[in-house]
DNA sequence: ATGCCTCAGCTCCTGAGA
């Protein structure tokens, strides 16, 4: 059984107890080892304020690349990390986005994909730049590497079975076809959406607004995405969103999505 | 309501998140 799972903490400073504790035991039988694999998005922190200590003294590999205020991601490991590539090769980016590394024969790609902010806006051009990169590049990864994992923080829903307001939201970001064709584009490359593999319900968030009590309310959107390459889909087994970390006292808005694999 | 909540930082307000 490999476990893997992608977690947006919003601050890393803030949520690094709740996250060394997260992955102290699986999501679904607490008695159970926990996830073998975390990618986390927005760690908000620079590479020298990194926790590496934390996380090598729980036993863990990691692979960083983060920024000041804003962005930042990392992979959380039991087993080594080998090839670790940072952002998208040859996307010009200030952004630190990306991560991606070999674990037990299996390339993961971890990712922050933009926000856009408004259909109108320039944030929503470098949101559509950055996702043909994105395609682009794993177009030729997937040659190189055929079982790959691309998961994170899509910013993008699938379609109205991932919005809590499906007419008051449509259109609007998240919810844009512009959005969803480049999503399209990269589950056409050979990718598939994990969760809709085992999970067809409704109303099933990954991601809460802080405001309104939304979170109570499920007023949410399902953002963040496990997609697998064909080749390694035939060993998925599970794939779910824990909702239980939302709950925690001092919550990120963002729940964790684990995906489970046999040997 | 161009808000509501949360986080980081050139910190007592602002930008960004989604």
């Amino acid at each position: 059984m490999i476990k893997f799972a992608t977690w947006n903490v919003n601050s890393l400073t803030v949520r690094l107890p709740q996250v060394l504790e997260w992955l102290s035991k699986d999501p679904i039988e607490p008695t159970s080892s926990g996830v073998d694999l975390l990618a986390i998005q927005e760690t908000k922190t620079t590479d020298d304020k990194f926790p590496l200590k934390d996380f090598e003294n729980a036993n863990f590999h990691v692979a960083f690349h983060g920024q000041k205020t804003y962005n930042g991601v990392a992979l959380v490991s039991k087993y080594p990390l080998e090839n670790i590539v940072k952002n998208i090769p040859g996307f010009d980016d200030d952004m630190a986005r990306v991560i991606s590394a070999t674990v037990n024969g299996i390339r993961v790609v971890g990712a922050y994909f933009p926000n856009g902010q408004d259909p109108e806006s320039d944030k929503f051009e470098y949101k559509m730049r950055w996702l043909t990169a994105l395609h682009d590049w794993l177009k030729s990864e997937l040659t190189q590497y055929p079982k790959m994992i691309l998961m994170g923080d899509f910013n993008i829903t699938f379609d109205a079975r991932d919005v809590w307001d499906p007419v008051k939201l449509e259109g609007t970001i998240h919810c844009t076809l512009q959005e969803r064709a480049h999503l399209t584009s990269l589950i056409e490359l050979g990718f598939t959406d994990s969760f809709r593999v085992f999970d067809e319900e409704e109303k099933k968030y990954s991601w809460w607004d802080y405001r309104e009590f939304a979170f109570k309310r499920n007023r949410g959107l399902r953002i963040d995405h496990i997609l697998v390459s064909k080749a390694l889909e035939t060993q998925l087994t599970n794939c779910v969103i824990d909702k239980a970390p939302r709950k925690n006292e001092r919550p990120s808005d963002h729940a964790p999505v684990v995906a489970y694999f046999k040997a």
